[in-house]
DNA sequence: TTGACTATTGCGAATGCGTTGCATTTACAT
DNA sequence: ATGTAAATGCAACGCATTCGCAATAGTCAA
């Protein structure tokens, strides 16, 4: 028995969803996705696989992965939200400027050092996340 | 002699930039507003002493402060873009989601810790910034 | 000061990303 | 199988921001 089958529809379910067709095909399609893909990106990549689905869809099930936990919003600046699988570990992004390339930084201590911050003030996290812009440097 | 007298056209001019009655307008709000306001707030507020403004300039003027380094723009999420003056002293921000309210962070620690990881990867950071959603603890 | 040159402005129309109303279809419990 | 609420496709909409264009206003040189 093998927990880590990639049965999209169940993992719907699981997180209390409806598992559509539309829904399992843009799951399945984040999951195997290693960049950021936005809401264009992945209409355009789900209607290779069922040209049925519409850019409403698209846009309605990506708000309810994110509700359900499943996916995380990236809200870069000026230029549509991405979408990633939602990160076992923490992480942030660095954009390098130049290529537009996406990495991703893994950020365990200053997530940990923001959390004491911050709680040290009253709160609790609900989420945080640094976006940093840069250029390789020459060398 | 006060080299800090509120001298927001040449302020400008120092920029690069013409100073015309709408950007001296502008720019005055921006320096006295403690809140980070957006554009359909400075807009409204700079009618009360320009009332010929017109949001079209409203924007190109935040764009043009912006390029020329005088403010920032900050993207938060699900909400039209706000802006600040330039900060003399790095600092993030923390949304209390209940309330609305934006509270700056200052971070010299983190920001420094995360130069130096960014910097061994052979980048150099242009801007970097941290968005907390978070929530009054009980009590 | 005056003029001339060009950047900037106001207006309204256009764009881009994302959402919504509605009639139809579909998942899923019975 | 069947009923019902939830999800879908389509087209229309909403909001933030940008753009084209003719008119205006900074600035700089004379």
């Amino acid at each position: 028995m093998c927990a880590d089958t990639t049965d999209f529809a169940q993992a719907l379910r699981d997180a209390g969803l409806r598992a559509t067709q539309q829904r399992t095909v843009l799951l399945s399609i984040l999951m195997e996705s290693v960049d950021h893909p936005n809401a264009d990106e992945l209409y355009a990549r789900a209607k290779t696989i069922d040209d049925s689905v519409s850019l409403a869809t698209v846009y309605r099930t990506l708000s309810a992965l994110e509700e359900a936990g499943l996916i995380r919003r990236l809200n870069f600046e000026n230029e549509p939200a991405r979408f990633e699988i939602t990160p076992v570990a923490e992480h942030d992004h660095l954009v390098d400027i130049d290529s537009g390339e996406v990495i991703e930084l893994s950020s365990d201590e200053i997530t940990r050092l923001r959390q004491e911050l911050v709680e040290g003030m009253g709160y609790e996290i609900l989420s945080q996340h640094t976006l940093i812009r840069a250029r390789k440097k020459p060398g």
